[in-house]
DNA sequence: CACATACTTGAACAGTGTTCAATAAAATAA
DNA sequence: TTATTTTATTGAACACTGTTCAAGTATGTG
């Protein structure tokens, strides 16, 4: 059979994604198979292989539309409040909070290629989903804090570099034997200390 | 044959955690396959799983020795030093320094396992491992800014949190793109504005 | 020298990503 | 309507993966 015409190329496209991403949250990066997928959505492995060069094209086209989620999350949280301090610390919960709703999706998002080789840099519209968030965080702290553009880029990157492992440290089980606090916890101490002269 | 006795045991089982190490130092989690090791070691693949339930097991085990290798370069690095400011700052270089010398072993150290499933809880001596780790940051902030036991332990926990973070940050390529600094530069900026009235 | 033990092998199985000739349905042309 | 072209889909195939295990052999023991 060929030209099923179930699905226009742009639905069915989308229900790649959409299912991919299904089976990402709830049996992790792991349970995405070329195999499962094309189960999920009714067709065989190849036709898989009509929208992506490979399984890493597809992965990176879900971590994309994750940024984006995550984008439009942290908006959400922090639209509409003051601008001072408690707007930075809402948006730090937000990153967090969202990671622990979205574990499977968010360690998706920092996990390996499944081929190690680096071959494939990451398309334009992925960067510049990143430097959107990158941006907004660092508009957020300039924003609230007053802080000057050119110190607000240098902490705008250490605070996402901080809540990444504030993040993962109380999402990664290994890690967690520590016996971490509960990340809220963890973010007030870090906010607190680090923008000591800014509060 | 069998019983070539060309090692021991004990030889036998080095020979593998150091022939897994090096392929992973060179290619990467993903070029560690059981038949990459075992040509490397010119055995095959089933002789592997004489000494590890799987390849996961090794894994384990091969982690194992990058904390502790880990654990000793961050002691070299601190050794002598006065118990100051000074010595904290030289810990948390020694970290990011590590990993950037180590690249893969230390990506190994915080990639998922093969399988998903979480059914093999880590064994005993990893744990310890990482609490030896730990606590070895602990106690040097205790010592070298006065920091109370109930504070350093907190304080610890979001150091070495925000260490792993930077270094994802500068090692990953797919994160660096946002034009991060250099890791010490980072480190600079976390430790004087975190630690400011320990200073 | 014969026996038992312990280790190593290599084939086999089920799974993986990926390719691609064959095919059949739809779109188009006659 | 019918014939032809275009295009989407298939499913078999290939080269990998981890893992198991009966078979066999070199060593240690009696």
């Amino acid at each position: 059979m060929a030209r099923r015409k179930d699905h226009t190329p742009k639905e069915l496209k989308g229900l790649i994604l959409q299912s991919a991403r299904k089976i990402i949250d709830s049996k992790g990066l792991n349970g995405l198979t070329a195999r499962a997928l094309a189960n999920a959505i009714g067709y065989t492995p190849g036709t898989i292989y009509n929208f992506y060069r490979d399984m890493d094209a597809l992965v990176t086209d879900i971590n994309h539309a994750t940024l984006e989620q995550l984008y439009r999350f942290c908006n959400e949280r922090t639209q509409g409040l003051p601008l001072d301090f408690s707007k930075v610390r809402a948006l730090a919960y937000a990153y967090v909070d969202f990671a622990h709703d979205n574990r499977r999706a968010w360690e998706t998002l920092f996990a390996g290629t499944r081929d190690g080789s680096h071959k494939s840099r990451l398309p334009a519209y992925y960067r510049q989903a990143l430097l959107n968030l990158f941006e907004f965080i660092e508009t957020i702290l300039r924003e609230c804090l007053q802080i000057p553009a050119g110190e607000a880029a240098k902490m705008a990157r250490l605070l996402w570099a901080a809540m990444h492992g504030i993040t993962v440290l109380t999402l990664d089980g290994r890690l967690n034997l520590i016996g971490v606090g509960q990340p809220h916890e963890m973010i007030d101490d870090l906010l607190q200390r680090y923008l000591f002269q800014y509060q």
